[in-house]
DNA sequence: GGCAGTTGCCTAAAGGCTTTAGGTAACTGC
DNA sequence: GCAGTTACCTAAAGCCTTTAGGCAACTGCC
């Protein structure tokens, strides 16, 4: 009965290998215990049901992608700054779509309090010091372009954009311009 | 021995509304036979398996959504149509979490063909005849307010916004406000 | 090096969901 | 009122989750 070294933490790895494999949602934790060759139940000693090894999966995932985007965000600014972290999330979804529907997950609270999101929203807050934005708009513009990329990407990976002109690849990139514009000449509060 | 009277009509709507009370990830054939208070294997007359009647509340839930978008756009152009229809969304996501939920499910191709999916771009599209925008610029621009629409509810919904200063309702309506200031004025293609 | 204690993976078992096969009772129309 | 069809049923197999309790393999200390 040799022992194979299971952790919580190797469990989440092997578990987002098998998401980018066979999807998220087929994620269970017996094909877990299957890919390290041990019985179901050893993996209670590790985490504590399903739901946990999902949640420690996303937060992987949510890991993951902060990291890619504070190295793609480093030296840059501006539109370059926009289109670089947007590129990170778009890339990130079709490099590891199992992963990417990980990170969508819906976190319990303290879950969500220890998970990576601050950093992406700082990352996102990041950007906009290129632009010239004051609170609040500043945080509508945060909210704004988490929207997109998150929805962009959802959309795109859920084939909503196939089988049609133009490509979508052409479409991201005129949002991006967009973006850009919209950033410089954020309108004025209406009710102001 | 009595008969109930099942249809997959009425299976899906049991189900949409069994997903906005316990959850669309929770709902199960075995879930909608007992609130039929019927045994599980009567429904597989009805429907083919589990993802069947997953898809069949999916479709279900697109359909009423075009349907309350048709509703809100009637009479309405400009910023006026805008606000309705990601209103339509937004309120809809609230009012029905499982119902939305299962809206965003991912259909095989056969079911999108079948969605009332072509419905809710034709409404986008819709709204911008109230801009002034050509091809490829009016697709980008419908792929933009779905991202956007999709995105922002999404990120709601899952608490991304809560327990933050400002009020979700703020950034809505002047992310809405910034939508229409840049649709009114859509940057020309940098490219050329 | 050997022993005590701890840890890690095991067997066993109960309960739930999915799906198929085949039976019986309740409707339909002639 | 009867024959045929349809709708729901029982039965059963397979897989997933989760808990309880057991044994073997490590750890550290003498």
């Amino acid at each position: 009965m040799s022992r194979v070294g299971l952790t919580p933490e190797r469990l989440a790895q092997a578990g987002a290998e098998l998401a980018d494999e066979i999807g998220f949602d087929a994620v269970t934790v017996s094909e877990v215990a299957r890919r390290f060759d041990v019985k179901v139940a050893s993996l209670y000693s590790h985490v504590k049901n399903s739901q946990d090894l999902r949640t420690r999966i996303a937060l992987l995932a949510l890991e993951e992608l902060a990291d890619r985007g504070a190295t793609a965000l480093a030296g840059r600014a501006g539109k370059d700054a926009l289109a670089a972290l947007a590129n990170v999330y778009r890339d990130y979804a079709r490099e590891h779509p199992g992963r990417y529907d990980a990170a969508r997950l819906k976190l319990d609270p303290e879950s969500a309090a220890a998970s990576a999101g601050g950093r992406h929203s700082r990352m996102t807050r990041a950007i906009l010091r290129g632009y010239d934005l004051a609170e609040p708009d500043q945080t509508h513009a945060v909210r704004l372009l988490g929207s997109v990329f998150h929805g962009y990407v959802s959309l795109e990976s859920a084939g909503g954009f196939s089988h049609s002109a133009p490509d979508p690849q052409e479409s991201w990139e005129r949002i991006l311009d967009a973006l850009d514009a919209l950033l410089r000449n954020w309108p004025a509060d209406q009710q102001g």
